[in-house]
Parts: structure tokens; C-alpha cells; sequence
DNA sequence: CTGTTAGCGCTTTCAG
DNA sequence: CTGAAAGCGCTAACAG
């Protein structure tokens, strides 16, 4: 059913039934009624490609991420997706598996105009964007989350890894922690030294003086780092906090802590930055700081939507810092609840 | 730049161009070579929209699953994606959010020729398949995964509920255990039914007779299911090994286990159906039957992709097994490699 | 082997 | 207020 059809079924000419579902002032009431009548009853619905060849307009955006078997990000295309739903756009979805080549590719693809606009976070071995900018100069906005790349100034949102890492610190020290350890990350990595300058200036907002004994450097070397983690955790001054950079050392506190017998958290409080919903599930006591992926991938969907209706190439540095959120729970009943498994 | 300009570039006609670039044999391969090399020198693509009205095709292909945020689904997604990617289809992702309503609505929407197939697990509301049915009847091939309803006979994916459990059961017999309880979920569902009679099939044929007392049967409650398995686990003639029809159940197990002070995995076993990655990953102990996520979203698109391609509207009742897999840890190396969250 | 032309289904200007 | 007609960019039948 199209148009032509349904015209002759209305005795009207093809253009005023257009004009009429698209409520245009030049057609009467009395004859949209009709005509609106009538595309029900047979399920008429506009062919998008014609229409999007026409307007040069295809209501779709393209999310472009690593991996999407990964909570973060698919909690992230979930906020996306309502609001793209809302503006009634489509979203379609491409993973980078953390390839640049293929997110290159992928960027190439976009070039045709088959989306009006792009939420991307970027894969690992990502360090320029030109990829990227490519698709901004042809009028298609680009909106970054999360993984951004630091010399690139188009809109992006991430969180604040500083006053999260502050305020988590902060409530550590309310809980009468005085002690307190942290596992740092990848020097390299901006969001290790956020994390780490805000869990100092919290320390040394409430007097504390620094003790490097308790900042553990660790890296990639998963091993490795089990050792310091344990070597911390055997010493003399040993921590009666740890504060995890990223949610796979804290995980590795907890293996340690089980084998040296160690109990959590009534000897030792773990706190960590970690996205993995799960992982505050199954280990009830970990205090969680996460970061607000649906929220992210909402605000990085309005951003773009804002670009897109004003049509503007926005060269303005919009820069979103969400702060992340503090997750505690009550170490006595493990709150399953949040599983969305399928049977 | 459109075949318009690249024609005038070229000093051809716009339609030698075209078959130029699709490779038609009508072409002379010297003047292939002078397009390709043009086309490359402008970066020229075709507008897939005015290629998909002029044929028809719209080289994307719709998923709609209850949840994206859900480690079963994302894996599937995944797999689908790696199967539509190397056919040069794009995906587009539409949630449901285990609505009907929402679900209807978006396959009315798909009605319009946007996708030229879709690929489906159904919301738990949903019990009847007409708005799905329209679809195939429109030319529009539709393929079930997982979630499937049982009064369809369309293409589906399923994993083989009752050989998983028989061959999960045997693999507990091998390891010694010989008083095996089996925690059972809705008897309304299908999955259930079938797993427990793989539970059972396989005492019988071990040679164990039936101890209705280590069946325990669970339901939504969870409340209530906790102290159906205390109970079970305090009891005289208490379990050496417990399988969980669903991972929830496996969870309950394990936090009651933590209580009472039984040993995971010495003085117990502890095997479910599982989905979630992270839950064996976190509970190392755990041997959990998984549902191949990735394989069936892989196998969904391949079924779908011989439909579109034959452009049969196939009413043969093709329906897709596939064995589950039993993932068995070393309980004594905590494994955490599998995960993938972002920092 | 190359070019002309019609038309996919829709929107929109312009004329009535 | 309604209709005729052009054209979005591409493909393919047909003519040369």
C-alpha cells in the first residue's frame, strides 16, 4: 500500500493525501479526517526510503561502541535508545570489538548519510579521530561518551572520576576508616590519576597525612598484581580500607582476602569504580561507585539530538561531567534483585 | 558527490557509472578501472536510500529482544551482528522491555519495508504471535530465538533444555555425587518441565531411585524459595550436590551456604543453568550449563539470511537445537579473564 | 560496450 | 483548498 493506492481509494490526488498525514494548513479538516481514516484502515505507512530520499533526512542514528556484550555499554545504548524513541529515531548499533580498523570502516559506512548523527566510544587502540572529524565536516555530529579522546574538543559526557573518587574516600572516613589503601592504576591513564588525586585530597582534607605504603601501583600484569595486593595486605600496617582504582583489582582483593583469611567487611571495607552490576551483586559488601551509564548514553543522545535539530555544526566545546554514583548496600542481605537474566 | 557529479567527472554516462561500480559485465574492464579509481579519488558512496527504493532491499535487519542490558541477549546481539556484518547488512536493535504493547508497536512499525527480516526473542507478556505473523505475511521473514512461543511454528533457535540437564546430572554422578537435589522452577514453563525430566532420565539411568525429598519445587517467590532450600540443606538426609534449574536459585544456594557454614565446593556441589558470565566468573565454584548465547544469535541471523536470500516465504517448520554447554571451573584458580568492562 | 530514459514512493513548489 | 509536475539518487530495460 502506498500512496498512489490509496489516493485512488480516496479519490484524491497523490499530493493532497501526502499533504493531508502530513497535517499541512492547506488541506481541510474535513478531508484529512478522511484521508486519516482511510491510511488506517489500511495499515498505510510511508515508505522511509522514499521519504528519506527526499528529505535527506533518515531519522536513524548509529551507536558505535567496543563491545556490547558488556554491561556498561549496553546499559549505555539503553538510554540511547529511549530517548531516541522518543524523538522517534531508529539506532542502529556497531561494535568495534576494540579494533580501530574496523571502527575506521565502520565511520566510512556512516559517510553515506544513512544516520544523521553518531554516539560513539572509542576503541582502545583509538588515539586520533580524524576518522571521526571526517563525518563532523560532512554535517554529521559526533557525540563522544566515556571513552574520549583527550585532544578531540567535540561534545562528549563522562563522569567525574575526581569528586567521585573524593566523595568515595569521604565516606570511607565516615565509616571511622583511617587506614586506607589505594589501588592505583595505569599511570598513563587519566582516569587513574583522577581517581587517585581525589582520593588524596580527601585524605588530606581530613588531616590525614599521606603514607605511600598504601598506594599501590598496579598495571595490566593481573598476576602481578595479585602479588602487591597481597603483599599490602600482609604487612605490618596493613589497610583497614581498600579503595579499588578499577573493579577487577577490587575483585582480586576479595580472592586475596578469602585465601588469608581476611573477613569482609568486618576487618577490611572495599570500595571500588565499577560498572559491572553484577559484581555489586554477588559480592554484597562492596561498596560501588558506578558510573551512570544509562544516564550517559541518555545525556550523549540529547546532546545529539540537539545538534541535529539545529542543524548546526557546533563547534563549541559542550563537555558533559556526570558524577558517578555511590552504591551501598547492606552487607547483611544479598540483594539479588537486579538480575534480568534470561531463564 | 553523487553518480551525477561523478559521471561529469568521469565524462561518462550516469548509467555506465552505476553498472561500472556494481561490476556489470556490460562494462569494459579498462573503463571499470577509470570509475573504480574516480570513485575512490571522491570517496564516492551510494545513497542507500535511493538504492533501497529503487531495489527494494533495505540491507538491515531488525533484533528485538525484552532487554539489551542482559549478558544473554547482548551475546546473542553480538553473535547476529558477526554473521549480518560479513553479509553486509546493518542491524538496527529495538527493545521491548518485556512489554507487549511496545513489542506490537514495533512491529507495526517494521511493517513499512525498513528491514528485510527480524530476528526475535518475545517479552514474557506475550502469548500470542498475530502482530509477529502480519510480518511474514507482509514478505518479511521472522526468526524466534530463546523465547519462542510454543504454538508457532516459524524458524527458532532453541537450546535442548532436557539433554542439558541429563548430561549436567551425569557429570555430578561421574564426580561421586550420589544424592542429587534438583531445585525446579515454574512447572508452567517449559524449560522447567524439560529439566527436570532430564534430571531425573539421568538417576534412572544410573540406577538411583527417586528421592521426591531432594526435588524441591521454587517459584517467583524468592523469599520463600530461600527457605525451601535452607530446609533443604539442614535437613537429615541433606544433598551432596544441588542443581539449579535457574541461576537465581544457584545464588540462593550459595548465600545460604555462606550461612549455615557448608563448604562450596568440598561438602557440596553447586551446578545451575546460567547465563551470566560474571556469575561463574565471581563463583568460581560454580559449574553452570550456559545457553550459547552467541551461537544462537549466529545461527538465528544464518536461518534468516537464507530466507531473505531465497525470498521464500518458507511455512517449512525449521527448528534450530543446539546443546548447551557445561562451563567447569578449577575451583581452586579464581579465574576472572572473561571480563570486559569498561574502566 | 555506452547512453537514454522511465520510474521506485515520496515531498513540495507552483498553478489553478 | 486541491492537483499537476518536478525531482531526490539510483537501477535497469531498452536502444543504439
Amino acid at each position: 500500500m502506498n500512496l498512489k493506492q490509496l489516493s485512488k481509494e480516496l479519490g484524491l490526488s497523490i499530493s493532497s493525501v501526502s499533504k493531508a498525514l502530513s497535517n499541512s494548513p492547506e488541506i481541510s479538516e474535513a478531508t484529512k479526517k478522511k484521508v486519516l481514516s482511510k491510511a488506517k484502515e489500511f495499515n498505510y505507512q510511508a515508505n522511509p526510503f522514499a521519504s528519506n530520499l527526499r528529505n535527506k533526512k533518515s531519522k536513524t542514528i548509529a551507536v558505535i561502541i567496543p563491545e556490547i556484550a558488556n554491561n556498561f555499554f549496553s546499559l549505555a545504548i539503553n538510554g540511547v535508545e529511549s530517548y531516541a524513541q522518543r524523538k522517534n529515531y531508529h539506532v542502529l548499533i556497531y561494535q568495534t570489538h576494540e579494533d580501530l580498523q574496523k571502527e575506521v570502516s565502520v565511520a566510512k559506512h556512516l559517510m553515506n548519510g544513512r544516520v544523521d548523527g553518531v554516539i560513539i566510544s572509542i576503541s582502545r587502540q583509538t588515539s586520533n579521530t580524524e576518522h571521526l572529524e571526517a563525518l563532523e565536516h560532512k554535517g554529521i555530529p559526533v557525540v563522544y561518551f566515556d571513552r574520549v579522546n583527550e585532544n578531540n574538543h567535540s561534545p562528549k559526557v563522562i563522569t567525574n572520576d575526581y569528586e567521585s573518587a573524593f566523595l568515595g574516600t569521604e565516606h570511607l572516613l565516615q565509616k571511622g576508616c583511617t587506614k586506607i589503601a589505594f589501588l592505583s592504576f595505569s599511570k598513563l591513564l587519566f582516569i587513574s590519576t583522577n581517581r587517585l588525586k581525589g582520593y588524596s585530597d580527601a585524605l588530606k582534607k581530613a588531616g590525614i597525612k599521606k603514607d605511600t605504603s598504601l598506594i599501590v601501583q598496579c598495571d595490566n600484569d593481573k598476576i602481578a598484581n595479585k602479588k602487591l595486593i597481597h603483599k599490602l595486605l600482609t604487612s605490618a600496617g596493613k589497610p583497614d580500607a581498600v579503595f579499588a582504582c578499577v573493579e577487577e583489582l577490587a575483585i582480586s582483593t576479595y580472592e586475596i582476602c578469602e585465601e588469608i583469611d581476611i573477613k569482609i567487611p568486618k576487618n577490611i571495607k572495599v570500595m571500588s569504580f565499577s560498572n559491572l552490576q553484577t559484581a555489586s551483586i554477588l559480592r554484597p559488601s562492596l561498596t560501588s561507585i558506578t558510573q551512570p551509564a544509562y544516564e550517559m548514553g541518555r545525556e550523549a543522545a540529547e546532546m545529539l539530538f540537539n545538534l541535529i535539530d539545529k542543524n548546526v555544526h557546533n563547534n563549541l566545546q559542550a563537555e558533559m561531567l556526570l558524577p558517578s554514583t555511590l552504591i551501598i548496600r547492606n552487607s547483611t542481605k544479598g540483594n539479588s534483585s537486579g538480575f534480568a537474566g534470561s531463564l
